[in-house]
DNA sequence: CTAGTGCATCGTAAAAAACCGATGGTTGTT
DNA sequence: AACAACCATCGGTTTTTTACGATGCACTAG
């Protein structure tokens, strides 16, 4: 991926999140969080098809992009969604369709 | 990636459409789309420090997840969000956050 | 007909992501 | 102390993505 300079500092920030929820599993995870709060490794690991360690790595990459929170308490981790960031990524994606001037969604030419 | 069997046709959706948001000059593209309606793509080959062919590509991917319509109209082509998946991806997300069963944010153990 | 412009696509090299098994560190239990 | 449970991280392989130049196609202007 090339640097883009004349980016805003929160486009790389959606296209982090957004590269991070970019995967089947990972939307999963996220969409199991949103429900039910606070679930353990395992728990996800017995809700996918795959490896306890490709499970854990899908969890890094969440809390990488500040998707999701992680604590160790013990011997089983606790994860959670960080609602600053769900809610900021609904903010964004909600200006994609009515950018803040407000603007309608009335399509132009084309 | 992995077939994930017990996957939502919705989550499904949600991963392509986040994937294909998930760089910084498709964010870049898509956020100049939602403020002025239809741009060529010559107009992102100068927004963006990219070669013509990268940004073709980088229009194609959004194409084929729906984000983006594009139609080529004689000598030059003419880009426009897809309206339906726009909204579709706000809601999505906005129910991440909040889920519809009346659920609010309020964070439970962790 | 001959450029020339605007785009898409192909081929390819380099980088990143996805996945797994194996390993090792904590914590809790016997 | 020894064992088991729970997780993260380390190597390594396969697949996907990113980016570019080169090529080809459709249309326009001279």
């Amino acid at each position: 991926m090339k640097e883009i300079d004349g980016l805003t500092s929160e486009e790389e920030r959606a296209a982090a999140v957004f590269r991070a929820l970019g995967n089947p599993a990972r939307v999963r995870i996220v969409r199991e969080l949103s429900l039910r709060n606070a679930c353990a490794t395992s728990d996800f690991v017995s809700l996918l098809p795959l490896a306890q360690s490709t499970v854990s790595q899908h969890l890094k990459v969440l809390k990488e992009a500040g998707i999701i929170e992680g604590t160790i308490d013990g011997g089983d981790a606790c994860y959670c969604l960080n609602a600053e960031t769900v809610r900021w990524l609904s903010g964004f994606t909600g200006d994609i369709c009515c950018p803040p001037p407000a603007q309608d969604c009335s399509p132009g030419p084309c």
